[in-house]
RNA sequence: CGCGGGGUAGAGCAGCUGGUAGCUCGUCGGGCUCAUAACCCGAAGGUCGCUGGUUCAAAUCCAGCCCCCGCAACCA
C-alpha cells in the first residue's frame, strides 16, 4: 500500500570533469532520502543526470581534440560507474544532450517568447575575443581579461532575455507563505533578501558558441544553462514520452536536493521560469552544505582531489555512505578527512554497532546453541530498553522526513549505545552460570536480537549491503516479513525459534599505522590523531601512473637566478620576477607572496620549468614556472646548494 | 564599505524563541570478560573571540571591534 508519490532530484553535474566526493555526498544523500521514502512506503521516484552543454565543455573537447558528445560520453560513463560503486538507486538519468530534453526546453523557451516573457535586446559586456568569453565590469578590472590578461572590449551582442522582474513579487509571495519551500532557514532568509534587491532580466541566450539546445526559430542562438539545465527536472517526466503519466504522478517535484550554492538558481529561476511557463513549482529546495577538505578546498593542483571510486575500494560502500551522511550536519558545511573517516568507522561501526552484532550472535550460539528462546521473564531493564526502543523508531521518523539524515543516524547510534549498556546491565554471563537463570537469559538474548533488527532496518536506506550481511548473522535473511519498516513499528517482531550464525566481522577495525613510540605511550595516544601524515594524496597512490625517462626529459628545467622581485599590484599571492638564465633574462610570476617578501628573494638561485607554455597572470606575461614545495604549514621554493657555484642557465636533471 | 559562514573543553561540533554549559572522539581512573584490545561507569578539562549595553539574569538580545574560512579574484 502506498502513501502517494515522491519525487527527488540532485542536481544534475556538469560533465567538465571528473567526479568528486562533493558531488558523490549530494547523490548519497538522496539516495538515503529516497531508499527511506520507499522503505515507508511511498512510490519514490529519485532523478539524477549531467548538464552537458555549454562552453567550458566545448573547450575541454576542442583540447582534448573530440566532439563535445564524445568527451561528455566518457566523463558521464565515469559518473554513472561512481553511482553503481556507491549503489546509488536512481530510477532515471537525465542527460540534457538527450532528445527528450530539447523538445522539452525549446517548448519553453518558445512558448515564453511568445507570451512576451522573452524578448530580444542587446548584450553588453566586456568581451575577450581570443577567450570567446564575457567579462562582467568586476571580472574586467582594469579591462584586462582575467584569462588571459589581454584587453577587453566593449562589445553589445544580440541576445535573448528573461523578464524575471516580472515575477519578482509572486516568487516572493510564495516563499513567504511557504516556509519549508527554501531550507534551511538561513538560506531562506538569504534568498528573500536577495530578491528584494530587485531581479533583472536574465541573459538566457548565447552565440558565442554553440554547444547547447538552439532556439528554435532563431537558431545561431543556442538556450544558456538556466532554461536548459533547470528544466532537467521536468523533462526527465515529460519529454520523450506518449503521455504525461509520469508528469502526473512525480510533478511537481517534493524535493530538490542541492548544495548551498547553487540554491539561488533553483529557488529564484527556476521557479520563475515554471511561473512564467505555467508548470507548478517543486514543493522543497534543500540547499546542503559543503564537504570541505582538511587543508582547504578540494583542488587539482593541490592534488588533494579524492577520488571516490578508490575510497570505496578501501573502505567499502557501507562505510563510506555511513561517514558522508553521518559527518555533516544538516545544511553546514563538514570537513573530509580520511583520518576523520576511518575514526568514525572504528568508532561507530566497528565498534559500536559491529561488536554488538558480535557479542550478542556470540552468546545466543554459546547459551543457547543458536537458537534465540522465547522471552519469558522480564524485568525493568527490559522495559527500559523496549521503551526507547519504541521513541527511537519515532524520532528516527521524524528526523528522516526532515532530511535530518545526519542527526537520525545520531539517534539510531545512541539506542546502539543503550543495547550495548543493556548487556552491561544484565551481564548475561552471569546469568549463565545458573540454570534457574535460563529464562531469564532467554529473555535478554532475545531482545538483544529484536533490537538488532530494529537497528537494521533503520540504518538500511544509508548502508545497502550491510543489512543483508546482518540478517545472515541473525537469521532472519529468508524472512522478509520481518525485515520491513512496518514489522518494527512494534516490538517483538523477531521470531522465536530462529537460529543464529555467527559470521566474520561486519566492520573490522581499520588500524591506524602508528609510528609506535616504545617508551612513551603517553604523549604518542593523544597526538596520533591529529596532524594526519597521511592524507589526500595517499588515496591517489593506487593509480600511480609512471611516466617514462622520455617525458621527463620533455621538461626544461633550468637554475636560475632571481636579479629583481616585486610584488604584483592588486594580487595578494602574485610576485613578480626578473630572473637570469646564463644571458637570457626572463619574467615569472609565482603565487608565492605570501611565503616570500619580494626583497629576499633577490638573489636566490632557484629552478624553473623554462619550456612551460608562457601565459598571463594578472596581465604580466610569465615565461616559466618556479618550483616550490608546499604543505599545510607553509611553501619554500627550491634553491641551490649555496655551498656551490653552478652558473645561471645549467641544466637541472 | 563586494557576498556569505564562523569564533563554545585537546579535536570536531550542538545549544543561540535569554535562567545550573552539552554531544562525539581523545585523555585519566575504575568495572566487566559475552565481544572486533571491543563494551559499561566515573573523572579531569571551558573567563562560551574582545569590549560595552539592555536585563533581576546573556553563550543566547543590541552596538562596536578583532580574528578565521568559503565565494569572487591573480595560484601555471
Amino acid at each position: 500500500m502506498s502513501k502517494g508519490s515522491f519525487y527527488i532530484t540532485t542536481p544534475i553535474y556538469y560533465p567538465s570533469a571528473n567526479a568528486h566526493i562533493g558531488h558523490a555526498y549530494t547523490t548519497v544523500a538522496a539516495d538515503a532520502i529516497v531508499r527511506y521514502k520507499r522503505m515507508v512506503g511511498y512510490d519514490a521516484r529519485f532523478l539524477t543526470g549531467t548538464d552537458e552543454h555549454g562552453q567550458k565543455i566545448q573547450r575541454a573537447a576542442r583540447a582534448e581534440g573530440v566532439q563535445p558528445k564524445e568527451y561528455v560520453d566518457k566523463i558521464v560513463a565515469g559518473f554513472q560507474h561512481l553511482w553503481k560503486t556507491l549503489e546509488v538507486s536512481y530510477d532515471d538519468f537525465i542527460r540534457t544532450t538527450e532528445e527528450r530534453h530539447k523538445k522539452v526546453v525549446q517548448d519553453i523557451f518558445v512558448k515564453l517568447y511568445e507570451q512576451g516573457d522573452i524578448y530580444k535586446s542587446e548584450y553588453e559586456g566586456w568581451y575577450c575575443t581570443p577567450c570567446e568569453a564575457f567579462w562582467t565590469e568586476r571580472q574586467a578590472e582594469g579591462k584586462l581579461c582575467p584569462d588571459c590578461g589581454r584587453p577587453v572590449e566593449l562589445v553589445k551582442e544580440e541576445s535573448y532575455f528573461f523578464r524575471m522582474s516580472k515575477y519578482a513579487d509572486r516568487l516572493l509571495k510564495h516563499i513567504e507563505d511557504r516556509p519549508e519551500f527554501i531550507q534551511p532557514v538561513a538560506r531562506r532568509n538569504e534568498m528573500v533578501n536577495f530578491i528584494k534587491q530587485g531581479l533583472e532580466d536574465l541573459c538566457v541566450t548565447r552565440t558565442t558558441f554553440d554547444w547547447g539546445i538552439p532556439v528554435p526559430f532563431d537558431p545561431k542562438h543556442v538556450i544558456y544553462v538556466w532554461v536548459d539545465a533547470l528544466t532537467n527536472y521536468y523533462s526527465a517526466l515529460a519529454g520523450g514520452r506518449s503521455d504525461d503519466s509520469l508528469v502526473k504522478k512525480y510533478w511537481p517535484a517534493d524535493v530538490h536536493l542541492v548544495g548551498k550554492d547553487i540554491v539561488r538558481f533553483h529557488t529564484i529561476i527556476w521557479p520563475i521560469i515554471l511561473m512564467a511557463a505555467g508548470i507548478e513549482l517543486p514543493k522543497k529546495v534543500v540547499g546542503h552544505g559543503w564537504l570541505l577538505l582538511d587543508g582547504g578546498k578540494m583542488s587539482k593542483s593541490k592534488g588533494n582531489v579524492i577520488d571516490p571510486v578508490a575510497l570505496v575500494e578501501k573502505y567499502g560502500v557501507d562505510a563510506i555512505r555511513y561517514y558522508l551522511l553521518r559527518e555533516l550536519p544538516f545544511g553546514a558545511d563538514g570537513y573530509y578527512s580520511e583520518d576523520a573517516l576511518i575514526q568514525r568507522t572504528n568508532s561507530d561501526l566497528a565498534n559500536d554497532l559491529g561488536n554488538l552484532v558480535s557479542r550478542s550472535v556470540a552468546m545466543v550460539e554459546k547459551y543457547f546453541a543458536g537458537e534465540v528462546r522465547q522471552p519469558a521473564d522480564y524485568d525493568e531493564l527490559d522495559w527500559d530498553l523496549i521503551k526507547i526502543a519504541g521513541q527511537t523508531v519515532e524520532d528516527y521518523e521524524l528526523l528522516m522526513e526532515k532530511f535530518e539524515l545526519s542527526n537520525a543516524l545520531a539517534a539510531v547510534w545512541r539506542f546502539v549505545s543503550r543495547a550495548n549498556k543493556y548487556i552491561d546491565e544484565t551481564a548475561p554471563w552471569i546469568l549463565a552460570k545458573d540454570e534457574s537463570n535460563t529464562a531469564r537469559l532467554g529473555t535478554v538474548m532475545y531482545n538483544l536480537m529484536e533490537a538488532v533488527r530494529l537497528i537494521t532496518v533503520m540504518i538500511s536506506p544509508f548502508m545497502p549491503k550491510l543489512p543483508e550481511r546482518i540478517w545472515e548473522q541473525t537469521g532472519l535473511a529468508i524472512n522478509e516479513a520481518v525485515t520491513t519498516w512496518e514489522s518494527i513499528q512494534n516490538w517483538g517482531g523477531y521470531p522465536a525459534g530462529t537460529r543464529v550464525q555467527r559470521g566474520a566481522a561486519l566492520f573490522p577495525r581499520i588500524e591506524l599505522e602508528t609510528k609506535r613510540a616504545k617508551g612513551d605511550d603517553k604523549v604518542d595516544t593523544g597526538q596520533k590523531i591529529e596532524k594526519p601524515e597521511a592524507k589526500g594524496p595517499e588515496s591517489a597512490k593506487e593509480d600511480k601512473q609512471y611516466i617514462t625517462i622520455d617525458d621527463f626529459a620533455k621538461i626544461d628545467l633550468r637554475l636560475a637566478e632571481i636579479v629583481k622581485a616585486e610584488k604584483v599590484e592588486k594580487a595578494d599571492k602574485l610576485v613578480k620576477l626578473e630572473v637570469a638564465l646564463g644571458a637570457e633574462r626572463r619574467t615569472v610570476v609565482a603565487g608565492i607572496a605570501l611565503h616570500y617578501a619580494a626583497e629576499e628573494l633577490v638573489g636566490k638561485k632557484i629552478v624553473i620549468v623554462a619550456n612551460l607554455q608562457p601565459t598571463k597572470l594578472r596581465g604580466i606575461l610569465s615565461e616559466g614556472m618556479i618550483l616550490a614545495a608546499s604543505d599545510s604549514e607553509g611553501l619554500a621554493i627550491l634553491t641551490i646548494d649555496p655551498g656551490k657555484h653552478i652558473s645561471s642557465g645549467s641544466k637541472v636533471k
